[in-house]
RNA sequence: GCCCAGGUAGCUCAGUUGGUAGAGCAGCGGACUGAAAAUCCGCGUGUCGGUGGUUCGAAUCCGCCCCUGGGCA
C-alpha cells in the first residue's frame, strides 16, 4: 500500500460524520474527501430519494462535483428506504471505496442510521404487502387503543414497552409478530451485539451553538424559497401524487409549500412553521449525538488516537475558516 | 392636556369575594434497533410595569408615577 497514504486509509477505516442539520457537515466533508481522497457517502434517511434536492438541502451539483458523493437521490420517493436498507447501500459504498483506495466518509444526519451501521440490526424478512396493507388500514379505522391491544395478546413483553400513542412503534412489533410469529424483541435478541463495523473509525460529531445554528437554518430556508426554487421543485413532486404517508412526503418543508401551492396557508406562515419544525428537528439532532454518538464513541475500541493526530489539525484549520 | 381600556412566562391571554399565579403556542430536556426530517415521553422557564400605602397576607383594594393602545380636544 501506499505509504502516502493516511494511516486510516491503509487500515480499512473510515469517517462517520454527524451533526445536526445545517451544521455544516457537506462543506467539511468535501474539505476531508479532497484533502484525503475520500468518497462521501450519504447517511441522511431523505437525501436518499429523488427528486428533492432543494428541499432536503442536498449538496449542489457543483459540491457533487468536487468530490465523489454516493447514496445521493438514488430511490425513487415512491419507494421507502429503511434503516437496514440503508445498511445494506452503505456497506457496499463502503467496500467498493476502500478497494479503490479510497477513504469512505459517511455523512448524515440520521442518527439511527450510523446507530445500525456501527452495531449492526437483526435480520427480520421483509413484511408482506398483504399483512402491513392490513394493519395500516386496522389502525386508520380503529385507532391506537385497538392495535395496541392486538399487539398485547400476541407480543406482551413489546406492547408493555412501548407507549400507547407511540403509532409507529406500535405496528412496526405488531406487523412483525403477525408476519414471522416470532415477537419483536426476540428478533432484537438475535441480532449481532457490539461493535460490527469492519476497521477502525474516526467520529466527528459536530455540535454548534444552538443559536447559531438556528439561524443557520431559518435562513436557509428562506434561501430555499427565494433562491432554490423550492416552491417550483415542490410543484413538480406534488405532480405524481404519492401517498401522504411516504417518507418523501414529510421530508421537513414539503408539506407546509404544498399548503401554500393548495392556497390552504400563506407563504409567509409556511415559512414559519417549517422554520420551526426544522429547529426541533435539529434539537432532536443535537439531543441524539449528545447522548448516544458521544457513547458510541467513547466506546469504541477501534478508534485509534493517532486519527486524530492525522485528521484533527485539518479540521481544525477548516473549522476556523468557515466560522469567518 | 383630559377621558377610557390595558400593562401577568419568549408570544397570546386567564386569574373567582385579597391567601406569593396557570393555560395554549413557543422553548427546553429525554427516549430511540427495519418508513427516524419519523414516532413518542417529560418539564412552567415569572421582580404579576414601578413605587408608596391598607392588611396577618396584595397580581387582586387605594394613592402617585411610567409605558402602550383608543377616544376627546
Amino acid at each position: 500500500m501506499d505509504k502516502d497514504q493516511p494511516d486510516i486509509r491503509r487500515q480499512n477505516g473510515c469517517i462517520l460524520l454527524a451533526g445536526p442539520t445545517a451544521s455544516g457537515k457537506s462543506a467539511l466533508a468535501i474539505a476531508i474527501a479532497e484533502e484525503f481522497d475520500g468518497v462521501i457517502i450519504n447517511a441522511d434517511s431523505m437525501q436518499v430519494y429523488d427528486g428533492l434536492s432543494v428541499v432536503t438541502a442536498r449538496p449542489s451539483a457543483e459540491e457533487e462535483a468536487s468530490a465523489p458523493h454516493r447514496l445521493y437521490g438514488v430511490l425513487d420517493p415512491a419507494d421507502y428506504c429503511n434503516a437496514a436498507r440503508w445498511r445494506d447501500m452503505a456497506l457496499v459504498e463502503i467496500e467498493e471505496a476502500r478497494s479503490a483506495g479510497k477513504l469512505p466518509i459517511l455523512v448524515g444526519g440520521t442518527g439511527l442510521y450510523f446507530d445500525i451501521l456501527t452495531k449492526g440490526i437483526a435480520e427480520i424478512p421483509d413484511i408482506s404487502d398483504e399483512v402491513r396493507g392490513r394493519l395500516r388500514a386496522l389502525h386508520k379505522r380503529e385507532g391506537n387503543a385497538v392495535i395496541h391491544a392486538r399487539l398485547r395478546k400476541k407480543d406482551p413483553e413489546m406492547a408493555e414497552k412501548l407507549n400507547e400513542s407511540d403509532s409507529q412503534r406500535l405496528l412496526r412489533a405488531l406487523e412483525v409478530v403477525e408476519e414471522t410469529g416470532v415477537p419483536l424483541g426476540e428478533w432484537q435478541k438475535r441480532a449481532p451485539t457490539g461493535d460490527i463495523l469492519e476497521g477502525p473509525r474516526l467520529w466527528l460529531a459536530l455540535t454548534p451553538d444552538r443559536d447559531w445554528l438556528y439561524e443557520r437554518c431559518d435562513r436557509r430556508f428562506d434561501w430555499m424559497i427565494d433562491e432554490g426554487g423550492a416552491l417550483e421543485e415542490v410543484a413538480e413532486f406534488l405532480k405524481r401524487d404519492l401517498d401522504p404517508a411516504l417518507p418523501a412526503m414529510k421530508a421537513l418543508g414539503v408539506p407546509e409549500l404544498a399548503a401554500v401551492l393548495a392556497g390552504e396557508m400563506t407563504e409567509a406562515a409556511a415559512r414559519e412553521r417549517a422554520k420551526m419544525l426544522t429547529r426541533r428537528y435539529a434539537k432532536r439532532q443535537m439531543t441524539w449525538v449528545r447522548n448516544k454518538m458521544c457513547e458510541a464513541n467513547r466506546s469504541s475500541t477501534q478508534d485509534l488516537e493517532s486519527l486524530k493526530d492525522e485528521f484533527f489539525p485539518f479540521i481544525r484549520r477548516f473549522l476556523l475558516t468557515e466560522a469567518k
